[in-house]
DNA sequence: AAATATTATCGTATAATTACGATTAATTGA
DNA sequence: TCAATTAATCGTAATTATACGATAATATTT
């Protein structure tokens, strides 16, 4: 009964909305913020530095990496993981094309 | 066992993701563009207009009052619904910081 | 080869989200 | 007053998200 419609919306609706998902918990932003002041990381560091445990930690980064918001190489038996700059590129973009479409499409139902 | 640990980070992360929470859905963007197209409209209009119930409308509509994003005024046996832009440049300003920081610190951490 | 280190995945429990129909509350119109 | 309109809320079901411990998988070190 309560399948998420989501197909049901634009594609643009759609692509918001993604993106928005993958920002919507603090951890993820935190994670974020940590990888472009240290360039890049391991895993453990950032289980170090978050209060969550590894295995969570480890989804958190997978949400990311889904959204192409991270990158993540594998490195022997560690994994270091990066921010994918191309994307937040694209985020940024998307963001702006939507604030400034509700912006304009407002300006011209006023007048 | 899975409560949220939203507390245990800081104020921008928590404030961050609260706002991408409530952008994390199809309707919600539909709902702001609409809103934005045709200035202001009563619930009604919205449900005429997206494929979900009234009842369903009416949660989403809940969820873009609560951080802000719209504004409802009861009018009789309507409510009028719009946009409230004081909140839009908010968190366009708060976005921005967001994406200017990750730079700021990588490029920091560069050389 | 055996032990260690690191991370991903699995299983599971709990909580939050999404969706709907039914009901309620409030105002307007007949 | 009574019916109709409108929207919020309630109750409920299903799905998704969050979190953890345990385990598996892989590479490195001893």
């Amino acid at each position: 009964m309560a399948t998420k419609k989501l197909e049901l919306f634009g594609v643009e609706e759609q692509e918001v909305a993604a993106i928005a998902s993958a920002l919507s918990h603090p951890a993820r932003i935190a994670i974020l913020k940590f990888l472009a002041q240290k360039n890049d990381c391991i895993c453990g560091d950032l289980v170090a530095e978050l209060p969550l445990a590894q295995s969570t930690v480890s989804q958190h980064l997978k949400e990311l990496k889904k959204v192409g918001l991270i990158k993540g190489e594998i490195e022997g038996v560690k994994t270091c993981y990066c921010i994918n700059w191309i994307t937040i590129d694209k985020v940024i973009k998307i963001f702006s094309f939507l604030f400034e479409d509700l912006r304009v499409s407002h300006k011209n139902s006023c007048c």
